[in-house]
DNA sequence: TCCCGGCCGTCAGCTTCCTGTCAGGAGGAA
DNA sequence: TTCCTCCTGACAGGAAGCTGACGGCCGGGA
């Protein structure tokens, strides 16, 4: 379960990421309007936990967008109390749920589970590439029916290349997902992990376009 | 998938395109908004990215004629940090999304990506030209249906002239979107490369029009 | 607090093969 | 013919990628 936290407060933000991690979920965050809207926009995450204050770009106009753009994640805001109008309007613009601002760290968490319960009914949660099977909901990976433990970068390289199937992924684009491209990892980091990932997953699994990139072999579902 | 780039600074310019090319795309460039308006208008772009301080002809004017027109490719506008009011208007007028400058250039590719994926509803990911089909996802080429092995800059090459079907390009233009003019290679590197390129996809797939350039031959589809 | 195990970044060595360069040749243009 | 443009095969330097090994770091358990 991934899931990501937009709040600018840095405080409040490791706050929510610890509570959520404490409860099983992959927490990330994002610290202005722009990078959370970019971020739920090109990668798939679970549940938002949105706080409507932000810099750069309010947070009911990346709501809206991300609508507008077809994005269909549960989102929870986080609002001022007493802030009715905010809350009106965030659930015109298609929040889920709304938290008041002072709130107990048990009941975001309470709320996030109710959210992605209730979302468990619709998004095929399962992608399957060739042999391999990936279940986004449990993080969990099989090949030919039996499962193979992962580690979590390891996952997410598969899930990444999974949800861009039969597309080429160039080697930047993944470490930019992997590492969100804060310090230049030496460039080898990505080729130890594939090669960790092939003698999991079978050495067929990933294909290398030299040049290009990676690639998920398996035809499309 | 093609990307013009609308920049008078021409070292923004190559950068922006270098960037680009390396992420697979083939990029051009407009220096002016005239320049920008006509080509925008007369040609096909997947994308175009936008600065708005423009000689000739202003950015948002530029923006507005193409949207008048009916022209609906995405577009990314750049724009000063902090210039709310310039934002606003492109928003108006039709941007899909923008960019504060200065930027870092993944995040530019990283939005690039993301407008393209999301206009991706309708562009065909697939030009034909000829007996050749290139998938520009997979970055692969057939011929008569067969898959053909090319290197990157082999790619690249067929790539862009897939892009320019029915037009002669120049050498001097190759040479440019292969290696970004940076250093001049040795000349002969492109008749080189053009012959290794013969040799997979048959003799007459290119033609060469002495003194002039090369093309891709197929009838457009 | 110490130990242990797993995760993962780094390194070095190696293989593969891409691609620029060169030299010689073919063929169009004048 | 003569010149000039372009083609092509050969070759070598080096870039891109793979792999096994090593060790630092962190979290869990005694």
């Amino acid at each position: 379960m991934r899931i990501l936290v937009v709040e600018d407060d840095p405080r409040i933000a490791a706050d929510i990421t610890a509570a959520l991690s404490a409860a099983g979920y992959a927490a990330e965050t994002a610290r202005d309007g722009e990078q959370a809207w970019f971020r739920g926009d090109t990668e798939d995450f679970d549940l938002v936990v949105l706080d409507l204050g932000l810099p750069r770009l309010d947070g009911l106009t990346v709501l809206r967008r991300w609508r507008t753009a077809g994005r269909a994640m549960p989102i929870l805001v986080l609002t001022a109390r007493g802030a009715w109008a905010e809350r009106v309007e965030g659930i015109d613009a298609g929040a889920d749920d709304y938290l008041p601002k002072p709130f107990h760290m048990e009941e975001l968490i309470a709320r996030v589970r109710a959210l992605i319960r209730r979302a468990a009914g619709h998004g095929a949660a399962v992608i399957e590439a060739g042999v391999l099977r990936l279940d986004t909901r449990q993080m969990r990976v099989s090949k030919d029916g039996s499962p193979v433990e992962l580690s979590p970068l390891e996952y997410r390289l598969v899930s990444y290349l999974a949800h861009h199937r039969d597309r080429v992924v160039p080697p930047g684009e993944l470490i930019e997902h992997l590492y969100g491209d804060d310090d230049a990892r030496e460039a080898n980091a990505l080729e130890a992990l594939v090669a960790r990932l092939r003698r999991k997953l079978g050495a067929d699994a990933i294909e290398t376009r030299r040049g290009f990139g990676y690639r998920l072999v398996g035809s499309a579902t």
